[in-house]
DNA sequence: AACCTGCCCAACCGCAAAGGG
DNA sequence: TCCCTTTGCGGTTGGGCAGGT
């Protein structure tokens, strides 16, 4: 599949993955952990770029990720999403539980969009699919005609309000503004930055002021002290998406105090299950795909949502 | 049965951001 | 600050399959 094999890549095997490199993938991920995709395939003795790798093992082989059957109300949420960000693919994903972005996007590519242009008043349906045209292999010849950015992007943007361009980013330190309880005796710490896979091993870090230590400035600001830059330094994928959020929050334009205000009320608001900021701990970052389509639901539905969508 | 058409989706690519020396 | 490497993202491709003719 894909592309004419680039010529750094001889030797090396493409196209579908069998169940053999499969399950090497995944015994060697699951001993050695996640990362270093460089130098994984030559470790583990697969015959596959780091990339192909790692796409492998995200897209397919987590053990977290649901495949198919996509409901009612995930598709509700794509689709609100979508509105929402555009094709920020891997923002969508991350805020629908074993979903991937590769997923998601095969999924509104193939399905969703065509069902949202249909549904849009101002433009017509067109007899053949207004996203993809034939990919009949008798047209191999033909010039592609598939989704350029801009039309996938003009498509969901044509009818409805410009999609928010929410930048993520990666975070490999996670810096808790002030009196963390650690786990190993010291009971506080002031700003420390803490190792996240600590927050993986169950260490219950409490950031009992993470929004009551906020300036009041701040907050009016709308600005919740929870930007990758200022706060969480980089990310490491899921709980980028996690720390993020907070970043998104202020992206989203939700920046008066009664937003911050909601977030300390418990209002579910971006979906963590029962997410007090106050409690914003390592449950939260161990239960990250814990979110919740109704609470997000709640989110897209607020009246106070600054966006006409 | 053979061929054609259209769709699905896994996997690829290029690019940009982040990280590190 | 620059440069190189690594990682992640979004767009694109084409093999495989189902359904139609």
């Amino acid at each position: 599949m894909g592309r004419s094999p680039c010529c750094s890549k001889v030797g090396l095997n493409r196209g579908a993955w069998t169940a053999l490199e499969d399950h090497i993938l995944t015994c060697y991920i699951k001993a050695n952990g996640e990362g270093k995709w460089r130098d994984l395939p030559k470790r583990a003795g697969l015959k596959r770029c780091g990339k192909s790798c790692r796409l492998r093992w995200l897209n397919y082989l987590r053990p977290d990720i649901k495949r198919g059957n996509i409901s009612n109300d995930e598709e509700e949420l794509i689709i609100r999403l979508h509105k929402l960000l555009g094709n920020r693919w891997s923002l969508i994903a991350g805020r629908l539980p074993g979903r991937t972005d590769n997923e998601i996007k095969n999924y509104w590519n193939t399905t969703l969009a065509k069902k949202t242009k249909s549904q849009s008043p101002s433009s017509p349906p067109s007899k053949q699919s207004p996203i993809k045209k034939s990919r009949g292999k008798n047209q191999k010849n033909e010039p592609k005609k598939t989704i350029k950015a801009s039309d996938s992007a003009s498509s969901a943007t044509d009818t409805r309000t410009q999609a928010i361009r929410a930048k993520a980013s990666r975070c490999s330190k996670v810096v808790v503004p002030a009196l963390v309880s650690l786990p190993d005796g010291n009971d506080t710490v002031n700003s420390a930055t803490i190792d996240p896979s600590k927050l993986h091993q169950g260490h219950q870090y409490q950031s009992d002021h993470f929004l009551n230590n906020q300036p009041q400035d701040s907050i009016d600001s709308g600005l919740v002290q929870c930007s990758p830059e200022e706060q969480f330094e980089g990310a490491n994928s899921q709980d980028s998406n996690m720390l993020n959020y907070g970043y998104e929050f202020h992206e989203l334009g939700l920046t008066c105090a009664a937003d911050a205000e909601r977030w300390e009320n418990n209002h579910s608001f971006l979906g963590f299950e029962e997410p007090k900021l106050n409690d914003f701990s390592a449950n939260c970052l161990e239960d990250n795909h814990k979110l919740c389509l109704d609470s997000l639901a709640f989110f897209l539905d607020c009246d106070e949502w600054p966006l006409h969508i």
